[in-house]
DNA sequence: TTAAACCATGTAATTAATTACATGGTTTAA
DNA sequence: TTAAACCATGTAATTAATTACATGGTTTAA
């Protein structure tokens, strides 16, 4: 007996990543290093065997095509099967709450007192981190979204970024509260 | 030829708590489902082995306890070794960004338009998860730090919680923004 | 006095994820 | 014209992590 599998959310966004448009196991790669990998990370290795496991399953189709002279390209998409499944999983409840796996934030639990040297340099180095992290986010914000009718069309996509900048401007500030003057 | 070993940061998790004070499996766990476990998430069934692991290598060692009758306890403790392992960790820098993992948000992405009737009841459903985290969190935070005194002999440890609860404040209020008054 | 909650330690099976290996085509800028 | 960057798809080996299985002791509150 086969058990349900262990969540496995990676299926669901190849799912509503095709729902947008058809495409390649390379372009969803590439949404992973973009907005969806600020809340969701995967690497190739792991997109081309779930996307077998997904046509298998006959969630997705593919049609092959050709670029050049020779470089082939499977176009997935959708089936009504995928997309079924993709708005069962948006409906239903996210009860569980994020996961955050910072290595940094853990090595400050380990610095004892105020006045360990280390700490200052350990804040300036993610300060850096962070501010960099941030104009790259909101370079992308002005790229994507140049105007209302940009959001309008995408409007979640919108607030994932919109989330993800937050996010970096807090991060940062905080790193900042903390900064010798 | 053994590889280096894959970041592995839960070695160093457990090396920190052991520095802090002698302990056993079961009190690491919970430190993960406390304070830890904001930063980093490991349970019992990975912590047991890589005990076991790190008494291998020389970094830790255990005392065996009795409480009461007869229930067995391994207290742990750092060694020279496993001590000098955990300072020069703390001590290189953390160029690598949080990872996060966030579901919800995921979700978020596929949500076309700012008319989809599920975006508000997913936006009060987390709400309502984020606002019992922070309260929770401030919650600990006034028993584990109801002092200067307390702050000054765990500054890390205090950092980590503020950032903690700053996060959840700010998740809290970026979605409020976003919610229908 | 007894049931629930908690303390305590492990292993087995499975799945998720990363890193490394492997190959080859296309485009772009020096 | 050629090297670098990018496009494109996969598999193998390994490690990380979760879920389930397994067992038993102690404390606390009804």
């Amino acid at each position: 007996m086969a058990a349900i599998g262990q969540r496995n959310r990676l299926q669901y966004i190849i799912l509503g990543l095709l729902n947008q448009r058809p495409q390649t196991g390379y372009d969803l790669t590439k949404a992973f290093e973009n907005e969806i990998g600020e809340f969701w990370q995967a690497k190739h290795s792991q997109i081309y065997p779930m996307l077998k496991r997904l046509e298998a399953a006959g969630e997705i189709t593919h049609e092959d095509t050709v670029t050049g002279e020779k470089l082939a390209k499977k176009q997935y998409s959708l089936t009504p099967a995928g997309h079924e499944k993709l708005v069962a999983w948006v409906t239903e409840p996210s009860p569980e709450l994020t996961a955050i796996k910072d290595e940094f934030i853990l090595k400050l639990y380990f610095i004892k007192s105020i006045a360990d040297p280390r700490l200052q340099p350990m804040l300036q180095e993610q300060a850096g981190l962070h501010r960099a992290q941030l104009a790259h986010l909101r370079q992308r914000q002005t790229t994507v979204f140049p105007n209302q009718a940009a959001i309008d069309q995408a409007y979640g996509h919108y607030l994932i970024l919109d989330h993800a900048i937050e996010r970096e401007e807090h991060y940062v500030d905080w790193l900042e509260k903390y900064l010798a003057h």
